[in-house]
DNA sequence: GTGGCAACAAAAATCGATTGCAGTGCTGCC
DNA sequence: GGCAGCACTGCAATCGATTTTTGTTGCCAC
């Protein structure tokens, strides 16, 4: 818009006062060489002084195309949640970085209430080239169908068996699996899984878990069995669910959780029930967010590198777009080992 | 698309399998009572039936609406950099939630290098209904001359004197302020503010700091004169600064900083260098990001309500895009103390 | 029997940019 | 003389949905 509560100059009005047809006007504007170039300068003169702006409505409409990637939360597990887990935020703004880097533009959705089509209706919309979605969420079998017939769709988070969508993210069983070994080398014993194994990786990462504890289990007698404690999405709610399994009487030496975010709230209610971490309890937390860094004490945790996350995902996205085929990835997470575990003597 | 590598169907293809017009289906679809209930019924069947959904670009193209926000993260002042900060992460997050709950999209754009009319670009694209701009960066004057003729427009950021655009902000001088009589009061006298005061937000916190310093020094001759030491934004940019302060041997027993991120990375190059905090060097931050409770020790910091400034933010664009020329808001901060600020007796 | 009026459906114009194709006037070659 | 080529330019169709206009029913009343 040029003016306030003024229609904006189309481009029709640029060929009028440049005295050319509208093709001529469109042609100069995309650089083509079958303008004068004389004329060329003439036209993009009056365009700038007219401050015109290509309609990109318009264009996408004709194209075909929109220079545009949706990126898509769904959150169906824990609906009116907001979405306040940094990993998750993180993820987003590098996602933004690399798409704008390829000269594209990013469209975010957060699908409150994924009803039986969302993805389909998203799809269809035509708002975007290609997708990305964050979190499989309970959404498999919508993201099964889907893929099946569009291609340019790519997913964070685990690879689950059987599913034929294209999938990136970091191997949650050998991370998670990783941090229980070290528990279990460090002396640990009863370990408990902090987390809702139903979501698609924090499943994996009970695997994991569980796979570590049973092989060792045949070693030393002493290992309690897996044992997973459910947790809300909610701020509070790894803290409560802590202070339930105390007020249990279940006893457990350290605390397996989904993510950092479950972490840090679970230590700060083992905090307040007067135990002390690592000594009575060891708690490991899974993303290595910035702030796992700087708890008290800090969180042992598996390191899933972002940047290089967002910036797979996008390139998987573009291959996708380009017809490529490409299978899922899986990449490295690193087990980076903090005071939260340390053995004390 | 219905069908991989097929062109989607189209109104007029479901206008052909029900017989009749596209005008009809149109109709039919979006409710309008000028169809026979039997004649909707059995289109919208053949519709859902073909997977069909209508074509967001075409309607947007014919109806000059987006339903869509945009969001712009301009980054004059330190190009390349990826947007690390968890407070401006979480504010997208929680403008995406304000945002998707009045059923809109939105659009995230970073500008990297702002060239001579970005920000008319992106509105002249009209690929948004309105525009949220986060943080003025080195922006104003673009601002400025947009805001002029471009009514949904809001921007994220301190309100400087002048400007006429709509900013929606915290009280970045009083907070300032608060956190400056707070170190005052607890005794210290040499305080230096770390941060790039040409940035709108930061120079405003130098001012409040500096005011509060000014007043402060007639009573007391023992109080420094306000100092500022700029910061690069990128990771390691404070500890650098602090690491170079210290070793130029400035004094100092206090450091205010601009941000809570350069206030976690002071607290490690003060830390490395074997001062302690906050016995030797209090430490105060700004925005009271999630991290900042978690330091060691705990940082004090001024509080930003996260969710009520995005609220905030979009419900002033929706009532700008409905043709209300509101003025700018100041939203109140909160001065939190913690440790990082504690008197060591 | 027909004029008048609903009630509805179909055709056509619209939105703004892009593009295939058909000119434009002129030169040069066969 | 006729036709191809040159270096452009412009007409008109296209994209897919929406809205306006126009047209066609059916029904009732006079």
């Amino acid at each position: 818009m040029s003016e306030r509560n003024q229609p904006a100059a189309t481009m029709a009005d640029i060929a009028a006062a440049a005295g050319v047809s509208v093709s001529t006007v469109s042609r100069a504007l995309s650089g083509s060489p079958l303008v004068a170039s004389a004329k060329v300068e003439e036209i993009l003169r009056i365009a700038r002084e007219a401050g015109y702006v290509v309609n990109a409505t318009a264009r996408n409409l004709r194209l075909k195309r929109t220079q545009t990637i949706g990126v898509v939360i769904p959150l169906a597990h824990e609906t009116g949640q907001p979405l306040t887990d940094p990993f998750l935020s993180q993820m987003i703004i590098h996602l933004a970085d690399e798409i704008t880097l390829r000269g594209y533009g990013m469209f975010l959705q957060k699908v409150l209430a994924p009803g039986r089509d969302w993805l389909q209706q998203l799809i269809g919309s035509g708002r975007a080239d290609g997708f990305i979605v964050i979190g499989q969420s309970t959404e498999r079998e919508t993201l099964q169908a889907v893929s099946d017939r569009y291609l340019p769709l790519v997913v964070w988070g685990g690879q689950l068996a059987g599913d034929s969508y294209c999938t990136v993210g970091t191997d949650n069983r050998a991370g998670s699996r990783a941090v229980t070994q070290h528990l279990l080398d460090t002396g640990r014993r009863r370990l408990v899984f902090l987390g809702n194994p139903k979501l698609p990786e924090l499943g994996l990462r009970f695997a994991g878990y569980a796979e570590a504890l049973t092989e060792a289990a045949q070693q030393d007698a002493n290992i309690a069995p897996p044992r997973s404690v459910s947790v809300h999405v909610t701020a509070n709610g790894a803290y409560d669910a802590v202070r339930e399994l105390i007020a249990e009487g279940v006893e457990f030496d350290a605390l397996v959780c989904g993510s950092d975010v479950i972490a840090v709230s679970a230590l700060r209610a083992l905090t307040s029930a007067g135990l002390n971490v690592p000594r009575d309890v060891a708690v490991a937390g899974y993303d290595d967010i910035p702030l796992a860094a700087q708890t008290n004490p800090p969180l042992t945790t598996v390191h899933q590198d972002l940047p290089l996350a967002a910036g797979t995902l996008v390139e998987r996205l573009f291959r996708r777009m380009d017809g490529h085929d490409l299978p899922s990835v899986t990449l490295p997470g690193a087990l980076v080992v903090r005071e939260s575990t340390a053995v004390v003597v």
